[in-house]
RNA sequence: GGAAGCGUGCCGGAGCGGCCGAACGGAACAGUCUUGAAAACUGUCGUAGUUAAUAGCUACCGUGGGUUCAAAUCCCACCGCUUCCUCCA
């Protein structure tokens, strides 16, 4: 949700954003219309209320033979006054109405545009070739034996998958490695629920038009999330956080469910684009000056990952078109993957500034004591996906992939998944 | 799943349909005293909306409805918690 006071002060600024976005930027002038005739009614509204409770007091102290007329005119200020207060309430739903619909403001200097009118901030490490033809990570999921896809599907279905072995003890590494790294800069780790309720998954901004996304339960009128950050947004709200020591940093793991409702037919070959898969994702609860630093530190964070896992990837910074609702900056690693020739999203990290923590009420005092939004990022640390670039970047000529240095002390030491051999 | 009880401010804990935004105690903060601290004393001490305003007004006593001139207080529904029984990784 956009802050009510830039919208009164300055829409233009509002506007431009909308712009960046692509999105409709008369809905502004409409928010602008919509909030002066919201105060104006709710006045009204007070006004009458405030008489009314005058009236009201004055029964009480009313001898018995005065008592009469004055709940009399009592019962016509009700009626009036419950008038107005719809009229109020319309007012203010009007309002909410459009203002839910405002994306946040975008942070200036990102690159306008779609999908593809991202910028690349670097790249890093060679892309890996091979004097063989190298395999793609299912393939080398069934020679080493540690991806069982069949088997999934049987089980659950098209996008489910076992991971078996040396894959499983992989995950699980990797995920520590990134829990390592995340206690040592001042994350505390977080398991999370992954059912959450509506209030919480709507104020993290993931039932607008992605909500065909997002697995739900109506029995129990509970969501499986798609990403920790939804539980760990929530941790807080409705909380006035301390801040005067620093920001919260949390580093939440969890398994994630994802429909992937408008992706039929697309990345349908491997664990690349899952229904189930795991994540740590990093979250912090900031002051809104130390965001853009803090959104620097979480990307700091996943290229150590992803340099202690050798792999070679691009950042890019996300155009305005293709952030999400709540962010107002994204950046995006990609790792480069062999079969593909092409880059594939690991990490997300972005910034949210206030437009997360005001929709659930997060704040923390400031300096004056006065309570102030708070500012939230994300980004991932670790996720199932990254099997893939890790199998197919280090595999060898006989079909065996090479652990990573980093990885092997959380693998007992293991150096290489060879190839299984039938006896 | 069955039974009973309870949900009030940072915490504990009162609260009669009007005088309750809410007693009292604690915590916290500021000051006095002190070389300093503790103790004692004094004061401050919820959140939000509206407003030029730290003036006023409005709202909030789990949530949402209802009754009433007037609701923390009465009624209904829902949510949560506790205890006991049952069951169970």
């Amino acid at each position: 949700m956009i802050d009510s006071n830039l919208l009164r002060e300055n829409p233009d600024a509002i506007k431009a954003s909308q712009r960046a976005r692509g999105n409709d930027e008369s809905i502004v002038d409409d928010a602008v219309q919509a909030d002066a005739n919201w105060r104006k009614c709710l006045q009204a509204y007070e006004t009458l209320r405030a008489e009314q409770n005058a009236a009201a007091k004055l029964v009480g102290s009313a001898s018995k033979e005065e008592r009469p007329a004055l709940i009399q005119a009592g019962q016509v200020l009700a009626e009036k006054v419950k008038a107005a207060l719809e009229v109020a309430n319309a007012a203010e739903v009007h309002l909410n109405e459009l203002i839910w619909k405002i994306e946040n403001v975008v942070i200036e200097g990102i690159p306008a545009g779609g999908e593809e009118n991202f910028t690349v901030i670097k790249e890093v490490g060679t892309k890996q070739t091979f004097d063989f033809e190298p395999r793609d990570h299912v393939a080398l999921g069934e020679l080493l034996d540690i991806i069982d896809i069949e088997r999934g599907v049987k089980v659950s279905g098209s996008r489910f998958y076992f991971l078996k072995g040396w894959g499983a003890r992989l995950e699980l590494a990797m995920m520590n490695m990134a829990l390592d790294l995340a206690s040592k800069h001042d994350f505390t780790a977080l398991i999370t629920p992954t059912l959450v309720r509506p209030e919480v998954m709507a104020g993290t901004g993931f039932l607008g038009e992605h909500s065909d996304e997002i697995y739900y339960l109506p029995a129990d009128d509970l969501y499986l999330t798609g990403t920790s950050e939804v539980a760990l947004a929530g941790y807080h709200r409705d909380e006035i956080i301390d801040l005067s020591a620093g920001p919260l940093r949390y580093a939440g793991w969890s398994t994630c469910y994802r429909r992937e409702a408008g992706s039929a037919g697309r990345d349908t070959r491997g664990i690349l684009r899952v229904h189930q898969f795991n994540k740590l994702e990093m979250f912090s609860y900031i002051k809104p000056e130390d965001a853009e630093n803090e959104h620097l530190k979480l990307l700091a964070l996943e290229e150590a990952m992803l340099q202690a896992c050798e792999l070679s990837y691009r950042v890019i910074d996300t155009a305005a078109g293709d952030l999400g609702s709540s962010a107002a900056r994204k950046y995006d690693s990609e790792a480069w993957v062999p079969s593909q020739q092409t880059y594939r999203e690991l990490t997300s990290s972005s910034n949210c500034t206030t437009y997360q923590a005001r929709r659930l009420n997060v704040r923390y005092r400031d300096e004056n004591g006065k309570t102030q939004t708070a500012a939230t990022l994300n980004g991932t640390l670790a996720t199932t996906r990254w099997l893939v670039a890790i199998l197919e970047t280090h595999q060898q000529a006989d079909g065996s992939v090479r652990i990573p240095a980093a990885l092997r002390p959380y693998l007992g030491g293991q150096e290489v998944i060879e190839p299984k051999v039938r006896a």
